[in-house]
Order: structure tokens, then sequence, then C-alpha cells
DNA sequence: GACGATAGCTCCTCATGAGGACTTGACGAC
DNA sequence: GTCGTCAAGTCCTCATGAGGAGCTATCGTC
């Protein structure tokens, strides 16, 4: 059949909000999207066999295929090799809360303690580039690394993936460099070994598409995207303590930042409109 | 051919690293992968036409689209309809700063006085359901609602789009339910306007993939993320004053939050690992 | 010079056909 | 009962072939 002819395409059950015009994986993408929408395909539910819609859209099977595409792309679907195609289960979203410093101090336990932490290395190693832009040193410094995986201790499920910089000279052959997990917040333990306090902070927050490694590690759907924070605390002299950056399956996680509002200006920057 | 006869695949530019087993696609995808990221594809070039890689890597064209289809997904090449398909270019990431309202105090200045504004909409409507949530209200509770969109001024590019929510018995009536674009900080016209003072907030940080309408609005390529976030502001009493949310282009945008750090414990919640 | 038609390139859609890989459940041998 | 074999069902890969749609540069006309 040449392209511009149109089959007629199961009337009643293929969208007719995209015109006649519409490519026919789009709409087939469409019918089954408002099936799985509507309830008609409740989550868990396995779709028809590709076979099988192809015979019931009355179109080809790289045209089912390229429609079943989108709907996997878009976290609908779930297809397993040999098995069947399913309407995903939507993931509960988790609510983190970030907080602030002041309750690390008072409780003086770690702050994540409701997750298992798995330190996956600690030692000496090379700042990667963009922690180095944040910290104000030369791309390839020597600093003090912690790298961290953090799993819910119910489900076993990773929740976040995460790094601590540390300048050397402050760091190095403290226990900040070996890999047991701190008994409490670690800016405690670097106050306690450096006699410094934390006084300002910055964070860097941003959304994006995981690496590779990253999907893997937070055993994320295709199509999920990551939430990604570079937390920067200095002292009062301005000098970097420490920076950690986390990032966390945005289909699983939510964070909550909570803080109170100064009354009294002061001359950090602008928010965006409030 | 039959699928089971492998051809021989362009060695040399084909991958080694996957195994002959790879799916031919994979491998075509790999081997361009690696010539973007070395460079010898730099960022604005174009792809040689579909037809040229299919005798070039020996493969069929069905192949070499779903090659391109997963660079497309990982969002390194786009292709336009007619032109080719191009290497992107990496958007320029822009900082935005979140600051804190002590800043707009000063400054008595809308806070974001280097984009154009554009309210979509402002007046009495029903709550979306997740804004719902975080005021506390019934959802499809009647507010005033504000729709804004925020583009670069020398750009023109849509840079935020947002909306501000608040109690109906609070600014009905008043000069926030009027589209016109306030001359300051919208929460000091309802400090103004209410005589309540904005004393703690919560934001809640979301990374996900764009609904239909923010991806145009926001003109995002395909396979980008948004950040959303859900910013609720009380009174001492803990009465909300205001919800606003804003999506931001995370292709484009990383946003900044700059605060100083409590040398006192308090009792807000806890910060994961810092 | 300005405008419009055309040719040739590009990517996009869609069909048909075929074989492979993976999973599951039924069956039989031990 | 346990194990391995087998068949059937599923999704996955890949080829070939064809027509359509969008863009651009060229060329001719006005």
């Amino acid at each position: 059949m040449p392209c511009g002819a149109k089959n007629r395409v199961e009337e009643g059950t293929m969208a007719d909000e995209l015109g006649a015009r519409a490519p026919k994986y789009h709409r087939v993408a469409d019918a089954l999207r408002r099936e799985i929408k509507n309830g008609d395909l409740p989550p868990g539910h396995r779709l028809p066999a590709e076979t099988t819609l192809v015979e019931r859209f009355r179109v080809s099977l790289p045209t089912i295929r390229q429609a079943l595409g989108v709907l996997r792309a878009e976290g609908l679907i779930e297809s397993r090799h040999g098995i069947g195609t399913f309407v995903k289960e939507q993931r509960r979203l988790q609510r983190r809360s970030r907080g602030r410093y002041g309750n690390a101090r008072n409780h003086q336990k770690l702050l994540t303690h409701h997750l298992r932490h798995e330190i996956l290395f600690a030692g000496r190693g090379q700042v990667p580039a963009h922690i180095a832009e944040v910290m104000g040193v030369e791309p390839g410094t020597e600093v003090v690394i912690r790298r961290r995986h953090l799993f819910n201790k119910e489900t076993n499920q990773p929740e976040e993936i995460g790094a601590s910089y540390f300048p050397v000279e402050m760091a190095d052959g403290t226990f900040l460099a070996e890999p047991e997990v701190a008994p409490k917040a670690l800016f405690l333990c670097v106050e306690e070994l450096t006699g410094r306090k934390y006084s300002q902070a910055q964070d860097q927050w941003i959304a994006r598409m995981p690496t590779a490694e990253e999907s893997a590690a937070l055993d994320l759907p295709t199509g999920a995207p990551v939430l990604h924070v570079i937390h920067c605390a200095r002292d009062e002299n301005g000098d970097v303590l420490e920076v950690s950056e986390s990032v966390w399956p945005a289909d699983r996680v939510v964070l909550i930042d909570e803080y109170p509002i100064d009354q009294e200006p002061d001359d950090s920057a602008a928010p965006s409109e409030i």
C-alpha cells in the first residue's frame, strides 16, 4: 500500500482528535494512551501482543512498534522480551526533606539514618571538572573524595548517589579519607577536625537525563530524568570547606526544602518572581 | 539478507567495544556517538545524509534511522525535515539565582526585571490538584491565579513558565487579580495588602519530563526534562499567603540557591548527608 | 532587482517479509 | 518428585521497496 492511500484505521478506537493527516503510529499511540489514562488498561495489565495490535489497528508491525516506542519513551509502558508489553505501575513519589544544618547539630547523628549507606570510595583523587568550578580550583587538582550510594532500607532500592569533596590540606590523613560510614553528619566532623564553622552555602539545582552509569545505579526506567544538586559550603572567610553533590531518581523522589524567610533586607541574590 | 548472516560493518569506524553480537543499530549509534564526543563531528555540523550512512555502514535505512533515533533521544543530534541531521549545539547553561526574600525588600523592584514578563491570566479559578495539596485546601477550591511566561529580553527565548495562587479572601478584588505586571515582587504586594508577613517557606523540587504544552511553551528539544519548583509561603501563624510554582527548561537553566548556614540547632527537617 | 517555478536534496512514513532471542508451560524420562 | 526437552507465544532485529513532505538553490520571467 502506498503511503498516500489511507487505510481505514479502526474507527472508534483510534483517536479522532488527531486529524486523519496525523501519522498512523501517532494515532495508534494516541488510542492506546487514552485507554491507559482512562483505566481501560490498568497498571500492570498486559497489552495485546504486537501481532494482535497489527490486526486490530490494521497497520503493519513496524508501525505498531513505533507507536509502542512512543509510549515507552513516555514511560507509560514497558516491554519485556519474550513475555509481553505491560502498562507501567507508576512509582509512588517519595518526599525527601533536605532541611537545614541546624537540625543535624541537634541530633548529632547521620541525617539519612533511614537509608542504608554504602561508601564506594574514600581517599584522594582528581576533582571532576564541574566540582572544580564551584570549588574555585584548577581542574585535576587533588582532593579528598567520598563517594556513596544510599538505599532504602526496606525496599533495598537505590535512592541517591552522591559524593563529597574536601580540600586535601584539610581532610587528608583524617577519617574523611577512610571508607567507614561516618557516625554523624560529615559537616560536624569537618567542623571538629578543622575548628572552622560552616557559614554559607550555595546550591546548584539541575534537572537532566542520567548517564548510563547513573541509570544503572539508580535502577532508572528509560526516559526518567534525575535531579542533581551541587552544594558548596564555605566558612565565614569564604573558604570552601566542602562541596557535595547528590543525584536522585526523579521518578521516585521529590526534594523538599524548608526554611525561614528573612524579615530584614540582605545582600544575597534575587529570587525569581515570588 | 537474513538476519542471522552478519554483514561486515565497516571495520575501524564501527565500535569494537560492543561485541559483534550487539545489534547493528547499536553499533552504528556507538560509532557516531564516538565521533561526536571526539569532536570529529563538532556541534552544529551536519551529519552525512541517511542514504550516505546506509552506504557507509552497509546497513539498511531503517537500521540507520533507528541508530539516529538513539542519538536523538540522548539529545546529541537533531534532525530537521528536508534539511539534514545536525550535531546539537549544547545550549549554554544560564545560571538563575533564586536568592532570598531579603534582597527584594532592599530593591523594591521586580526580582526578574532582566526578563520580559507576560501575564497570561489573572483572576479567579479552580486550584490545580498538586497546588491544593500543598495549600491544604480541597481540590477544586476557588483561588486567585496569576499565570506568567518569562522571556529572555535579548534572545526572546522562553525561560520560565509559572503561576502564583492566593486564597480568594485575601487577593480577590485587589490588583493581584488584574493582568498587569506588578511593579515589584508579588510578596511585597501581598504583605502591603494584607498586613501579614512572609515568615516561612517550603519548596518542592521536582525533575520530570515536560507536558506537551510545556514542551511547546518552553521551546524544549525532545528528551529534555524540566525543573519544577512548588513554593509555599506562610505567615508566622502557618497560614498560607501564597503558593507559586515555576517550570524551567532544564537544558538551559541551572537554578542557584544561596543562603546562610544556621549556627544554632533548630527543629526543621534533616538535610541529606551533608 | 524582485519574484516565482522547478529540480534535487533531505528526512519521514509505511508496507512486507523473515529470522532470532527470550520466556513460559507442558510433556516425558529418570 | 525432579529434571531436561520441546513447542508455542512473545518481543526484537533487519532487509527491501516505495511514496510523501519539507527545504534550498538555481534558473527563468517579469
